[in-house]
RNA sequence: GCGGAUGGCUGGAUGAUCGCGGGGUGGCAACGCUUCGAGGAAAGUCCGGACUCCACAAAGCACGGUGCCGGGUAACGCCCGGCGGGGGUAACCCUAGGGAAAGCGCCACAGAGAUGAAACUACCCUCUACACGGGGGAAAAGGUGAAACGGUGGGGUAAGAGCCCACCGCGGACGUGGCAACACGUACGGCACGGCAAGCCCCACCGGGAGCAAUGCCAAAUAGGGACCGCGUGCUGCUUCGGCGGCGGGGAUGCUUGACCCCCAGCAGGUCCGGGUUGGCAGCUAAAGGUGCGUUGGUAACAGCGGGCCUAGAUGAAUGGUCAUCCAUCCGAAGGCAACUUCGGGGGACAGAAUCCGGCUUACAGGCCAUCCGCGCAA
RNA sequence: GCGGGUAUGGUGAAAAGGUAUCACGAAAGCUUCCCAAGCUUCAGUUACGGGUUCGAUUCCCGUUACCCGCU
């Protein structure tokens, strides 16, 4: 993480925080404060089988691009089961999110218990697809 | 072959494709190339250290821990060897295992009686009124209990009793072996020694406190505050007027004494509250390193030497997603006496580094190896 | 991550080695024409597994769950 004093000639779009989430999709960054993942979490949510999602818009004094946030509690299981959900997400995040997700948005991603690290992959991908429709619409 | 005991190893493999974190390197950059990337328990955080900061002359007290003996180790509550006790036909396993004649305390209920001794039933003797009463003897039998004042057998006696004897047990003494725990032996004592110290305690030994969210640096931002505590403001000598010395007072992260040291008027210090930040870098991964090989010493743990191989460093936290084939394994169907073969389906133990290391404990599908014991069969 | 603590009926608490107690609540019954009040009854593997002890909620060890502090 660099610090904020890269000189950059539009002033008026901060930097963002966080890295890269996937290098082919430079515009998408992963959350890390939980002020983001509080906010999120009051915006609008979509519960499948699979996934949890919470996203909301930005304002437009905020920063661009898509970002996204990774949540898996203790409820998930132990630290494999939480890992392993992550990781999960996060793969359904990096295909998914880039075609389907819209800039200027912040989505959490959030791991169920039993069912996101057991699931197939496709019907994650499935059920991101809808939420995010949902979500949008 | 069956049933066990002990020690150790392993913990799916290969490939395709899309990705992730660290290091190196090229490039102004975008990015490219290259290399490395979870465990035996990474877990629980139960011990011991390293390291960092704070405190620290030392002693005593308190508190906590350990607890047969000897050794290993940086250290340990760990490991090795030995001893005592218990279990098993055996291999082997289990064992917080110092002190109960230093003292205090507890032992409910039941029972006559719970460590001071005592006597309910029953026993024996005796008195009389010859009894269901009185007096005495005795502590073997009954009963209670977790535990009943040595046990078994014989002698002895009115009945009995370590009253006497033998054996066992106990005790201190002596001798022998052993570094020691302890073992063996000898004669003696003659019951005087109940249990609990994971009750207080005694004895021996060990331990300063906090922890990588420690700690240090940089940047940014707000405030430049409030409350409380502490308060010694002293006497005196020398003086080059800067200070120095003596007495006295204050200051110690469990408490007390307290050497040395610091301070004694500077409005600084300490504590709490309030306010701001929740960034970056270092610490941060090669060390009492691990492992297997040879060799030397040692019964062993382990230690020394030589050369080989391996060793991740994230921070909303990388080490993965998807697919295919094989492998281990399970279920169903068909064929077959069976071994097994074919087809279809399920399905991969426990579990994820977070400062590091040595242990312990707990979890763990299945597989493999070595040594040993018992039984059966064969030779 | 590092450090510390707790666990007893449904809930909140006692018990200091010797039969698990109290309050509130729930349910059932008695009482009453009905309700309230009152009375009676009911329900515990003392979180789980071992050990010490004659005997453990209590003492010791391990496991699990929950809670708290530290940037």
């Amino acid at each position: 993480m660099k610090p904020p004093v890269a000189p950059i000639a539009d002033q008026t779009v901060k930097p963002m925080d966080g890295p890269l989430a996937v290098s082919v999709c430079p515009d998408m960054r992963v959350l890390t404060k939980r002020a983001d993942f509080v906010r999120c979490s009051s915006g609008r949510r979509q519960g499948t089988p699979g996934i949890h999602l919470q996203a909301r818009e930005r304002g437009p004094d905020e920063a661009g691009g898509i970002r996204v946030g990774f949540t898996c509690s203790k409820k998930v299981g132990n630290a494999v089961a939480r890992n392993r959900a992550k990781r999960r997400l996060r793969e359904v995040a990096r295909l998914i999110l880039s075609t389907h997700g819209r800039p200027d948005w912040d989505y959490v991603l959030v791991g169920r218990a039993e069912v996101t690290a057991t699931l197939p992959f496709t019907q994650l991908q499935s059920d991101l697809i809808r939420a995010l429709k949902k979500v949008h619409g």
